[in-house]
DNA sequence: TTGTATGCGTTATCAC
DNA sequence: GTGATAACGCATACAA
């Protein structure tokens, strides 16, 4: 036998009708099957070592048991732990993941999720983070991560954004901080925007310095971005004794603009991160952050979306997830200042 | 219309029949038809949206411009810029990537290439590292990173594994560094392997202290891994003023290791990484290592693919791509030593 | 150059 | 409980 053997050789060979050993080969139809007939079919499929063929499948039944998974690029190092927890929960389920990257471009997002939809994809897990984009239309399950619509109405998985500022901020603002500026991302990124209000917030309820309410946006999350926005800030903020960098690669760009300007970190300027990704730990000094759990964003992105293929016409849920503060050396007590 | 437009549809908005259609439709056999009628379908399937049911075309022509890339960890950082090049490279081929993770289990690996192949996968790239590994068998085509199969046979794509180590020793040697240790990868890693091969060689070749072929074995590419063999070298080897870690990753655990045993990088002992992985550059002191091109590595895996999936019968190529010493801080001259 | 007919492998719908 | 049959959407050998 030289190609794969289909399903009417494994019912030849158990001496079925193919449509018989389609009911005893599939779990949900099983029941209707002869226990001993099935019994059979599963030793001739076992024998023959039959695999069935997705592609037939998929144009009967139009489904495929594959997920797309699109984000930006998988070189930030936010997104691996993401699709890793992406990737284990689909395969627990008998899914596979189909992965794309944009590089942030909404064009490349539309032809991705257009050539995944002309693969029979199940359903979509979108981790592009602008805000005003649209979701592709219409009956396809789609799942965001790390960015919401503001109509709401898509089921999206995010990390306690505001949470994790307000813990950064309360940490400065506990040694002794009353004057901290913000370097926030992009402003068309959710994540970029829900940061700055939330820093917006955290700086008026906690009653400090209103006038320090000192803000660059940088133009990605890049560290070349992070760098240019602090020297922004400082030029029309010289008082400033703590900044809060919208994410870690930007709070990166604020150590090297510090050093720019002739400014010890943390011994004159704190600066905190976001995301706590790998090595800011090992950074110098060691970057005070907040940890977001990707890992498990990336799983329950997964179950989320396998809940909504499953069931596409319950109510949407929103899951957001728990943050942690990681206290290093990048934040200090704040000295006392002339000016 | 609910249901997305078929090749039929098509036909039908343009007056010509479904078979006219596909072949207008489809860049190989287009000449066969009218330029006008070929106009008119084209106009058809834009107003209508209308893109090919994969299904389909996989279930009558037997592929599915789909391939299988398969990785032990996408959280190991060396792995997000390989996958990236191959999903550029294979999107630009009108090809989409599947992804799977093995955590290095064998048996996870085969699994996986079986599901992916009963999804029709065309072929796969594999970047599973394992020594011993028999590559899955059979007419589906194959690419190798990082890798390569003992007898040959398989096309691969890897780093200049042999070159890098000479460098680094090399450089070592021009530092005055006469007592080079090694703390190497796992021996059932191709790469790991072969950078110890090349260690041997390179002390041999370089005329150095024989003696001081000193060598420890990591239990895994890790940071834990790393520091404990190196606690273990120098506990057999107190005398090596050079340390020469499989990668980067190991490389790190050197640095807590010598930490632990009071001895400073790299005034008394310098250290070497490999693979170049992001923010080694930043860290204390900054790692000399060898630059390897992670992404077009990964380019180069997806070229050779298609390839290989174009004609399968053409002899397998290997590609080895050169990479670059990258020196840092983390070595330094010799000093004179007692002992 | 275009239309007709057929089959890829599976599963859903009928009939028995 | 099982068999027969049709259909999913597309591409191609063949006929016109």
């Amino acid at each position: 036998m030289d190609r794969a053997p289909t399903i009417k050789d494994v019912a030849e060979r158990a001496g079925v009708h193919a449509a018989t050993a389609s009911r005893a080969l599939n779990p949900a139809t099983r029941a209707m099957v002869n226990a001993r007939t099935a019994g059979r079919v599963h030793e001739a499929a076992r024998a023959l070592g039959y695999a069935p063929n997705s592609a037939a499948r998929s144009l009967r039944t139009r489904t495929s048991s594959v997920a797309g998974v699109i984000i930006p690029d998988l070189r930030n190092p936010v997104f691996p732990p993401i699709v890793r927890g992406i990737e284990d929960a689909l395969r627990e389920a008998g899914y596979m993941a189909l992965l794309g990257n944009t590089d942030g471009d909404p064009e490349r997002e539309r032809e991705l999720v257009a050539a995944m939809r002309g693969r029979q994809t199940d359903g979509f897990i979108l981790a592009t983070s602008r805000r005003d984009d649209t979701v592709p239309g219409s009956p396809v399950p789609t799942v965001l991560v790390n960015r919401r619509i503001d109509g709401g109405g898509v089921p999206s998985v995010t990390a306690d954004n505001a949470a994790g500022v307000h813990l950064l901020v309360r940490h400065l603002a506990g040694l002794g901080h009353t004057r901290i500026g913000h370097v926030a991302g992009p402003r068309s990124a959710s994540t970029g925007w829900e940061r700055y209000r939330a820093y917006l917030d955290a700086i008026t309820s906690l009653g400090l310095d209103q006038a320090a309410k000192a803000v660059e946006f940088a133009e990605a999350f890049t560290e070349a971005a992070g760098h240019a926005a602090t020297l922004d800030l400082f030029a029309a903020n010289p008082g400033l004794t703590a900044v809060l960098a919208g994410n870690d690669l930007i709070a990166l760009g604020c150590y090297s603009a510090l050093a720019e300007l002739g400014r010890t970190v943390p011994d004159e300027v704190s600066v905190t991160g976001f995301n706590d990704m790998p090595f800011v730990d090992r950074q110098r000094p060691p970057l005070t952050t907040v940890r977001i759990p990707h890992y498990e964003i990336g799983r329950e992105a997964a179950r989320l979306l396998l809940e909504r293929i499953g069931s596409p016409e319950a109510p949407t849920k929103s899951v957001v997830l728990p943050v942690e503060l990681m206290a290093r050396a990048s934040t200090g007590p704040a000295k006392p200042q002339d000016s």
